[in-house]
DNA sequence: GTCTTTGATACCTATTGGGTATTGCCTGGC
DNA sequence: GCCAGGCAATACCCAATAGGTATCAAAGAC
């Protein structure tokens, strides 16, 4: 059985006569004849009632009739979604995310991808830089999104965003009167760093700032998540330098500066395999590099 | 897209090689490139990845083996189905019954019917002998159960089974001494007819088959149904021509005796459209047929 | 009766699926 | 670094078969 039986025997069902059925899937009557009566030898039943006037289904041909339409709409239905699926259209991305980035980077990006591709299923992660490496390799995730990304690992990496580097300070401390924070002014100012891990971190980056200006500074404390650290400059408990991206989080009293110089930037980057060719997460790429260039003006 | 494709692709998919899934499949490696090639061409997607040492499914052909999978296996039921019908194994059949007709032979007829073709589904329909031919003639039903069948209208009629006569007697009246009963001796009885409609019925013929012996019976009363002449039997109410299959009814009082005369027998008949074909209806003649010759005997 | 319409048959043609021979590429072994 | 083995791709040929034309036979319509 081949489906050109199929769309052969829907035409002669429909149409009830050789002649127009013939025409309809633009062949000539004799080779529909045929094909036709292939169809009932191959199913060893007769489908059509041969009459005077044209044709008729018999009980087995309706059977097979309601059968058919399925099979069609099926076989129909499955070349446009392996299309969508090449076009990068169809399927599941998983993403792998992380704590501060999900505060205001993740869900434009996200949002934008579903409004461009709604047929793709978006599964968000939170994992750790490690445990995203390791999902990414074992084909886990399709993507994830990472700060200091070390160059080490068999991974494409990609620029999502350079965020400024902003100091969080309670408005109690005379700091706050400043329009932008030099690192020097750290001297003395109770710190405090995140994320504890993994190292390398943004805390590690800090110290190694303060180092090079010439001096070493007063950490009191060493937090996992940004929430947190935001919370204890909320209650007094010192200063602390986060990306960007954190000043969405308003807490009473926390003030945010930039952290002065033209380099006080941290990245936003999404790795993934380098040798994944995956239709979606080219459609992803796309709109991570739209969604770069859209910001860096 | 022909089923070829597809079973090439699902070979391919299986085997992750060429060579191997042109074996399987007993064609020789090129034309399986080729035809792999056609489907991905037509389909507008890459389906397998080329590796150093065989090929490998793409995200689209991941999704496009999940869906040919189930076309292929639709097709083949679709293919056992049809053949089923064909040999009237399949399908739906709409018997017309009646009221003492219920009571013995239909029963045991569609219990040999439905051992035999499991997958048939009986619906079975209660309708006078007019409502019978109306339906048959729209295709509402496919086979009826009637008696005293008129030679008239376009059906075909097969005899089911021929039934003597009984004469159903309250053990009080004095006839019921009898081993059998003559028609003779219904002078002066009190007799109870049954049905009272459709015509012609068996009250009819009884009467008529009196007015053969010269006399006219003395009808006391005539009801819809045998249950309610029987429950009149049994009351005393009069007496009774039944056929065979009712003796099954057993009340109070009320016993049988065979009406005299070896021609004293009434026919239960299937009636069904001469030009209808269905294998089923085919099937169920058969079963009739070995059914009636199995109560000849 | 004739004419029209139906599906079936006979026979030819053209397409195309499948075969063989070969190439080119990658990889693993030495 | 070179060679052998296994892989898919290519080139070309042949044969199976789907489709075309001409025609027939049967069944209404008139």
């Amino acid at each position: 059985m081949e489906f050109r039986h199929l769309r052969y025997f829907m035409a002669l069902a429909e149409e009830g006569n050789f002649g127009r059925a013939a025409k309809r899937v633009h062949i000539s009557q004799p080779p529909l004849t045929r094909q036709i009566r292939q169809l009932e030898e191959e199913l060893g039943a007769r489908l059509f009632e041969r009459t005077s006037k044209g044709v008729e289904l018999t009980e087995a041909g309706h059977l097979f009739r309601e059968e058919a339409v399925k099979i069609l709409a099926l076989a129909q239905l499955t070349g446009e979604k392996t299309r969508m699926a090449a076009r990068g259209e169809l399927g599941r991305l998983d993403v792998g995310i992380f704590g501060s980035s999900v505060l205001d980077v993740i869900p434009r990006l996200i949002l934008e991808f579903r409004r461009r591709y709604p047929a793709v299923e978006v599964h968000l992660h939170n994992m750790t830089r490690p445990e995203q490496i390791q999902a990414l390799q074992e084909g886990r995730l399709t993507v994830g999104f990472v700060r200091l990304f070390p160059d080490a690992p068999a991974m494409a990496v990609e620029t999502v965003l350079k965020e400024r580097l902003m100091v969080a300070i309670n408005r109690d401390n005379e700091l706050s009167r400043h329009r932008e924070i030099a690192l020097r002014a750290f001297v003395g100012q109770p710190l405090i760093l995140f994320p504890s891990s993994p190292r390398p971190s943004l805390g590690d980056h800090i110290v190694a700032l303060c180092n090079r200006e010439g001096f070493t500074p007063r950490v009191v404390q060493e937090v996992e998540d940004v929430v947190t650290s935001i919370a204890l400059v909320s209650s007094g408990f010192g200063i602390c330098v986060v990306p960007e991206c954190a000043t969405s989080l308003r807490l009473p009293r926390v003030v945010y500066r930039p952290l002065k110089g033209t380099d006080q930037i941290i990245e936003l980057a999404c790795a993934y395999r380098p040798d994944d060719r995956s239709p979606i997460l080219q459609s992803f790429l796309e709109v991570v590099r739209q969604f770069r260039s859209a910001n860096e003006a």
